[in-house]
DNA sequence: GGTTTGACCATAA
DNA sequence: CTTATGGCCAAAC
């Protein structure tokens, strides 16, 4: 097979998939970094990518949601409404935010275990 | 197969 | 608290 499609593919897609993989096993109620999925991964430096991976999601069985930045912040470049939406499925999940709009990664970060 | 990009992170001011 | 800059590495062009 010689020619393969430029589209993505639903499955083999090599760094995304490993991605939303992680991003499943986020239990309800709980929020993880883009740098705590890269670095179950293999490689911590790859946080951007994460972000990248789930910015070409489209699948609802990934809880995409549950993946904030370090800083225990959305994060969002442009697309407003997406960050929104973020917030109002943390808070339905039980999740607080500051007044600041800040999460408290120490109380709802959870911890991969591999 | 080189260049640009990007839902980041750490550091500095 | 915010803004700016560099680095990092895979995917998209």
């Amino acid at each position: 097979m010689s020619s393969q499609s430029q589209e993505p593919r639903v499955v083999s897609p090599g760094f995304n998939t490993r991605v939303y993989a992680v991003v499943r096993r986020i239990p309800p109620g709980c929020v993880s970094t883009y740098g705590d999925v890269a670095t179950v991964l293999g490689s911590p430096r790859v946080a951007r990518h994460v972000g990248f991976a789930l910015a070409a999601l489209r699948d609802d069985t990934v809880p995409w949601h549950r993946v904030i930045n370090g800083r225990g912040r959305i994060s969002f470049k442009g697309d407003t409404v997406r960050a929104i939406v973020q917030r109002q499925h943390l808070e339905a999940e039980g999740i607080e935010f500051s007044p600041a709009g800040v999460i408290v990664l120490a109380r709802y970060r959870y911890r991969f275990d591999d």
